[in-house]
DNA sequence: TTACTAATTAGTTGTTATTCCTATTTAATA
DNA sequence: TATTAAATAGGAATAACAACTAATTAGTAA
């Protein structure tokens, strides 16, 4: 008799916990089981909303950071808000961003080939595009010295600034 | 005599703002003044600290009001922190994302040449890449309907999701 | 110059997203 | 089954903004 899918991503799942050194509690598989149906790339209130329909006593905390653990173990990805505050940027140079994920650095960086993407067609119909951004993603200079002692944080860490 | 580089930048400045029936109060001179010399792609409260060395009295919500009519005026850029909460994406396949500056909405796109983007020698020395983001922001097809009634704005709202 | 008016500001309060805290529960193991 | 370290629920705290309101002020028209 052949496993489902469905039951086949769940012990892959259930597998990958276990070499995090993670327990398998109910919570997490019913987040996972959520958060990988969903294609509308959802905030942690969405799928908290979703989830309580079935189980009404899930907190929103355990929701978020499960979320969190998951994308650090690499089930998910975060693709929006990095939990950064809002950056300015005065440069009208046609530009690009390296962002530092360990302290939150943002470096210009000068590339022809970025400035001159292009846009697919079957997107031009559907969608009308103001600003392309390209960001590279990854540890600075700086930063990897102390790579070594602290493995780099996948979720960057929020710095508190402090101070009004 | 000529005009000093920076007093040329200030007078385009102003020309600008009256363009914009905008007025010119001190407050906005010292942030342009301000932003316009920082490379490091600061956070309205960085800003805030400095110019309040020389002007105790400026209070934080004008620095950040201030910041956000100038990207509107298009005399600087939001970099980071688009004031959207946390996003969450399971699809582990590569792909990259259109979003919807009214509504929000992240769209996924498949288009293998920015799959294959190469990264500058110069930044691969100095820099280690994790992951390179490539961001489509405009507007989506269903919030087109509505461009025609009212401009949609440079800056996106924040739609609050609210109850938990 | 002066008076007027609408825009702008400082200071305060409100809102939202997210994280922290802690008592309690539970999964994994021996 | 007993032990224990991890995880959870629920509530409180925090940070980042945004909204509000009573002055203040820039722009203008007399
Ligand atoms: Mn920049
Ligand atoms: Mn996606
Ligand atoms: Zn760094
Ligand atoms: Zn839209």
């Amino acid at each position: 008799m052949k496993k489902s899918i469905k039951k086949k991503m769940t012990d892959k799942f259930i597998e990958t916990c276990k070499a995090f050194g993670l327990k398998i509690t109910p919570q997490r598989i019913t987040i996972y089981r959520e958060v990988l149906n969903s294609f509308d790339h959802p905030s942690a209130e969405a799928i908290y909303r979703k989830i309580k329909e079935a189980h009404p006593n899930i907190s929103f905390d355990t929701v978020n950071r499960t979320l969190l653990t998951f994308a650090e173990m690499g089930f998910l990805q975060i693709v929006e808000g990095s939990g950064d505050v809002r950056r300015f940027d005065p440069n009208a140079e046609p530009h690009h961003h390296l962002r530092c994920k360990q302290c939150g650095a943002i470096i210009d960086f000068y590339y022809k080939k970025y400035n001159q993407l292009d846009i697919p067609e079957e997107i031009k119909e559907k969608f009308s595009v103001n600003r392309i951004r390209v960001v590279l993603e990854g540890i600075c200079h700086r930063c990897q010295d102390h790579t070594n002692r602290r493995e780099a944080p996948f979720v960057s860490a929020r710095v508190p600034l402090r101070g009004r």
